[in-house]
DNA sequence: TTTAGCCTTGTATAATTATTCACAATTCTG
DNA sequence: CAGAATTGTGAATAATTATACAAGGCTAAA
């Protein structure tokens, strides 16, 4: 019943994704969400997942919520988010960034906290993520930061 | 069998303690510790305490451990767009303005229709406004008008 | 002091998460 | 390619955490 890595690393991904984008108290409600991205998943698998991810679960004040590890040390972390981007492109202002359908928002808040450093803010619509530069001198440094994450030289 | 207050943040304290300088991985374990600090709880307690306090549970090689401030907070509800409004940067170009989760778009209607005179345009996405200036020239003045409503020198 | 309204807590239990077991798909080895 | 080892998974269940409820204790008001 083995699946393919691929399709792990694309779950998992996703699951960075939701989690990063929206509130998720547990995982039954998480075995939803995925199945309305078609990943068909049980309750153990994603506690497995959660697990293999290192993501913790914090307490608020409308109940607990997953949260994908900030002080984490995963860099592999990136590969996954780096599965949902489709395309970078730049010009003299801004940087946009292209995602699978409906991961935009999820990318774009991971980008925004955790490897965009030299962007003072991004805008997400479905599948287009816009970064704007903390200068346009720093765009430079922005498209050298999203091709690292992809892999890319 | 209400405890004072002093004794609730004795106890707060010496959990928040225990679990920064060892690790704990349940609460059971939690109920020991802190017997043997001469402090006599219940696992029930415990939860409501590790809650109130904000600890979350974060996945490691070895288990899940306890973390105090393992990510971010909640920010709280407000009713002013002036309390939506989290930071405003810019550069050459753009104005980025940063709000609450869920509250750009509240954020830029209103800063739109009263407050940006400057501005020839917004775009807002979840968290993150982008004012457009009339002209870069007029940047400073835009920013200027973000920060008289939130009151900024 | 008496009463009323909160708090805080423990017990019992519900809700949630982690794990054990069995099994099938994949990968490895020869 | 055959057989063995490995891996990912679900179902069932164990382990852990959260909560409903009841019981006391504290404070304030009369």
């Amino acid at each position: 019943m083995s699946k393919k890595l691929e399709d792990i690393h694309k779950r998992h991904a996703i699951i960075k994704s939701i989690i990063s984008s929206q509130e998720i108290y547990n995982q039954t409600q998480l075995v939803k969400v995925l199945k309305h991205n078609g990943i068909k998943v049980t309750q153990a698998t994603l506690s497995r997942d959660l697990t293999e991810l290192g993501v913790g679960r914090v307490p608020t004040a409308k109940g607990a919520t997953y949260k994908i590890n900030a002080m984490g040390e995963e860099p592999s972390l990136k590969l996954h988010v780096a599965d949902e981007i489709v395309s970078v492109i730049s010009n003299e202002s801004l940087v946009v960034i292209k995602t699978l359908q409906g991961r935009a928002q999820g990318v774009a808040l991971f980008l925004d906290k955790s490897i965009l450093t030299e962007s003072i803010g991004t805008l997400a619509g479905d599948d287009t993520v816009i970064a704007i530069p903390r200068s346009t001198k720093t765009i430079e440094k922005t498209i050298n930061q999203l091709k690292n994450i992809l892999g890319i030289k």
